[in-house]
DNA sequence: AAACACCGTTCACCGCGGCGAAACAGTGGC
DNA sequence: GCCACTGTTTCGCCGCGGTGAACGGTGTTT
């Protein structure tokens, strides 16, 4: 993803539209202006006037970090799912589910993986997966991570897609 | 934890250590030195000559993320729950479990773990907890503060979020 | 093209258990 | 005596896991 460079103040409301979609973005601070306060990892700043190796530093700094760590939400050891500072509880059954699907973010999981993580010794009904999955993709959809399906090969996580067109 | 201030280059050896133990840490650049690459967020760096505020602007922000991204409560010796100016009284076995729950902060905290801690010699009856969980609910909200239940988890304490989407 | 089996989604329902909340009572301090 | 603190009981909601069934899309067979 590509680092959004923001004057600051001036430009105050495009920054908020910003941090709400979680783009990676480098505020560049008049001579007066007051740092900002977030501690978002992908939010820099930097103060005008700046050399300009400086500002590259900081926006390869900023790429870096949108691709490695920002898009796969955490499982902590406690069942919530965390995402970009907001979190859900997820029962037993989800968090094994989750934990797969997390674990490959942003590639398939198979049905039967996610059914033996689920349950060890056999599905208790052809449906119940698809049961939990409904009910674990309803679960995570208010912090913005959607569970998609891929027909007859699994499931597949990742940020949640504005939904309008197919893919 | 502290923020460290590192003078970079010359204290290298220095730097290497703080990143192996995790501490936060400002790097402060020489005129011509390059920046660094790490994308630790618990790394920062700023160019010397710099505005004082700025370099106040970097550490507080790199105190914040190394408290799990949230300024935490704190509770004095005299039983008082203090968070951003404001204060309350707390009873004892409010303080034994709020404790807990400042001292892990943003995090789920265990039913029996509290329980313990309230009640060394063994918990009273099961819903003895709850209700005292109930009272510190009702104690702390005027604070901005809130905990979560964490179904068959335990509770977490965290800053207030608005009611009106999901956490 | 129609019929069919297969796969996946969604809903309604049930039993169980964790947890919330109110009401009440006993105790001790000021 | 008043009030804060604590513990107990009781009631009931609701989250969780499992099941059956209805519905719809897709690819295959006849």
């Amino acid at each position: 993803m590509d680092v959004v460079l923001v004057r600051w103040p001036e430009e105050d409301v495009r920054l908020l539209e910003l941090r709400e979609t979680g783009s990676p973005r480098l505020l560049l601070l008049n001579r007066e202006a007051e740092p900002p306060e977030s501690v978002d990892c992908l939010e820099d700043w930097i103060r005008l006037p700046a050399d300009d190796r400086d500002v590259r530093a900081r926006v390869a700094r900023l790429a870096s970090r949108s691709e490695t760590q920002q898009p796969a939400p955490h499982i902590d050891g406690d069942g919530l799912l965390r995402y970009r500072g907001r979190w859900v509880a997820l029962s037993p059954v989800e968090s094994a589910l989750a934990i797969k699907l997390v674990d490959r973010f942003g590639a398939v999981v198979g049905r039967d993986t996610l059914a033996r993580r689920a349950w060890p010794d056999g599905t208790p009904t052809r449906n119940a997966l698809d049961v939990h999955m409904l009910r674990l993709r309803r679960r995570i959809a208010p912090l913005g991570v959607e569970v998609r399906t891929v027909r007859s090969r699994g499931y597949l996580m990742q940020a949640a897609q504005p939904r309008a067109d197919a893919q």
